[in-house]
DNA sequence: ACTGAGCGC
């Protein structure tokens, strides 16, 4: 399952959050979006759980948590293309 | 390129 974080303080990084979800359960990636100019995070990542247990209660356990000061956001990122309808592949 | 909405190369 694909999580999206965002609301990250512009410190956190790719390390931190692949250790701040390995608390909930195992990780197979974690990502934190930098800016490839100042090579600061954009404040937000991407973070992928083999198990889904684990990444919905990842979810509601650091969603709207404070992490660096800061209430991170995490969601399911990417949603599976289930609506073929809606996505148009010209 | 130094900041605050967003979806990765």
């Amino acid at each position: 399952m694909n999580l999206y974080v965002s609301n990250l303080g512009f410190n956190f990084q790719t390390e931190e959050l692949a250790t701040l979800f390995m608390e909930y359960g195992a990780v197979s990636s974690a990502k934190v979006i930098v800016d490839k100019f100042t090579n600061r995070s954009k404040g937000f990542g991407f973070v992928e759980m083999p198990n889904q247990q684990e990444a919905e209660k990842a979810i509601n356990e650091l969603n709207g948590r404070e992490v660096d000061g800061r209430s991170i956001n995490v969601s399911e990122a990417r949603p599976p293309r289930e609506n073929t309808r809606y996505s148009n592949r010209y």
